[in-house]
DNA sequence: ACTGTAAACTTTACACTGTAAAAATCAGAG
DNA sequence: CTCTGATTTTTACAGTGTAAAGTTTACAGT
C-alpha cells in the first residue's frame, strides 16, 4: 500500500461505508428506535461485533450516520435552493422549502442528524472546504447581512424559523398530516416573518 | 371505599406518581438515555416488573413523564409572562423568554415532551378545561390574530420560532455555550422577526 | 370473623441490545 | 512462503423491555 490510501480492506469492500448505508436503509424503514448495532450489521452482512472497530460504540456509528445524512441535506438544499426564484428573497424561500422538504422526506435521519449533540463534529471536518451544509445557510442568507453587521443573526433568524417549523410538523403538531404532497399551507405564512428581513435592528 | 375514589392502593401510597418523579429526576440528572424502566423502579424502590401495571410500557412511562412535563411547562410560560411587561408585544416576548428558559434548565424534560409522537394526546386531557400548554400560547397570540384570520397563523409563527431556536440552542449549534446567565445575545435578534407581526399577508 | 376476589406487586424467564476479550481469518510485506 | 498486523468472528457478560406465573394486599359480602 504505497501510494493509494484507499481503504480496501480484504473481506468486504468498504465495511465502514456499507454499515452506515445499512444503517441509513434501517433509518427511512423502521425508524429511529430500530436502528441498532447488531441490525446494522446483520444488514451489511457481517457479524454483531464488527461495527466496533469501524465506530466508537453506537454513539460513533449514529455520527458517522449523521455526518453521511448532513452531506445529503446539504445537497438536497442546494438543489432546492438552484430550482426557485434566484433573487435573494426567492433564494432563501426556496432553501427553506428544501429543509422542509428534506424533513418530511427523512424523518428519522433529519431528526438523527439534530440530536447528536454540539454537531461541530462533522462540520469541523467538512468545513476545510467550506462546504458545509451550513455554508450553504451562509451564502444564501448573505445579502441580507448589513455592513457592519454579524452574518449570525440573519443566519440564525432564518435557521431557527424553519427549524422550529419543521421540527413542529415532524411533531405533528399541527394535526395529523393529511398526506397531501404540498406539505402545508402554514409555510408560507410562516415564511413571512421573514419578509423585512436584514432591516436595521428597530425597536421591538 | 364509599366516597372518596382517590386511588390508595396497599403497598405503596401512590406508585404511578411516584414513578414520574423518580423519572423526571433520572431525566434532570443523567439525560435522556438514562431514562430506563428498571432504573425508574428502582429508584421509586419496587421491582422492575411494578411499572407495567401502571404504564403501557417504557413508551407509556415516557408519555406519562412529558404529560408532567407539559404541566411544568406551562406553568413556567405563565409566571415568565405574568412576570414581564402587560402589553401585547411584551407579553409574547416574556412568553418565549420562558419558553427559552425551560428548555435551557430542563434539557432533557423538554426534549421528550416534543419527542413523544403527535402530542395531542395529553394535550386532549387537559383541553377539556382549556388549560394546556398550547392554551397560554394561543390566549398570548391572540392580540395579533387579524379579524376573521386563522389564530393558527400567528400561534405557528411564534411557535415555530422560539421552538427552532430553543432546540438550535440545544443543539449547541450557537457554539458552546458559555454559561453566561442571560442566555444568549443572538434571542432578541431573533425575536425581533416579530416585529410586525399579524400585519395582512403583504406579499413576500 | 372468614372467605373470595380483584388489584398491585414480585418472581422468574426470555429475547434483544451494547460491549469487551479471545480466537480465527485475511492482505500484503519481506 | 512466512510473518505481521488489521479485520472479522466467536464467545461471554451485563443491562434492558416484556410477558407469564405466583404472591401479597385491600376490601366486600356473607
Amino acid at each position: 500500500m504505497a501510494d493509494h490510501t484507499e481503504k480496501k480492506p480484504h473481506h468486504h469492500g468498504d465495511l465502514r461505508a456499507a454499515l452506515v448505508q445499512s444503517g441509513i436503509e434501517i433509518l427511512t424503514e423502521s425508524g429511529l428506535e430500530s436502528l441498532t448495532l447488531r441490525r446494522c450489521a446483520a444488514r451489511a452482512g457481517v457479524s454483531h461485533a464488527a461495527p466496533a472497530h469501524h465506530f466508537d460504540g453506537v454513539a460513533g456509528l449514529r455520527a458517522a450516520i449523521a455526518k453521511e445524512g448532513f452531506a445529503r441535506f446539504r445537497q438536497q438544499l442546494l438543489q432546492a435552493r438552484a430550482a426557485g426564484a434566484q433573487d435573494p428573497k426567492g433564494r432563501i424561500l426556496s432553501l427553506c422549502r428544501g429543509y422542509l422538504d428534506f424533513a418530511i422526506e427523512n424523518p428519522a435521519l433529519y431528526t438523527l442528524i439534530f440530536s447528536c449533540g454540539p454537531m461541530a463534529q462533522f462540520e469541523e471536518d467538512l468545513k476545510v472546504g467550506d462546504v458545509s451544509a451550513y455554508g450553504v445557510l451562509r451564502e444564501t442568507c448573505a445579502p441580507f447581512v448589513p455592513q457592519g453587521g454579524d452574518p449570525l443573526v440573519v443566519e440564525t433568524q432564518v435557521w431557527s424559523l424553519i427549524h422550529g417549523f419543521a421540527h413542529l410538523f415532524l411533531a405533528g403538531t399541527f394535526g395529523a398530516d393529511d398526506g397531501t404532497p404540498d406539505h402545508h399551507w402554514l409555510f408560507a405564512p410562516v415564511m413571512a416573518l421573514l419578509r423585512d428581513i436584514g432591516r436595521p435592528p428597530a425597536p421591538m
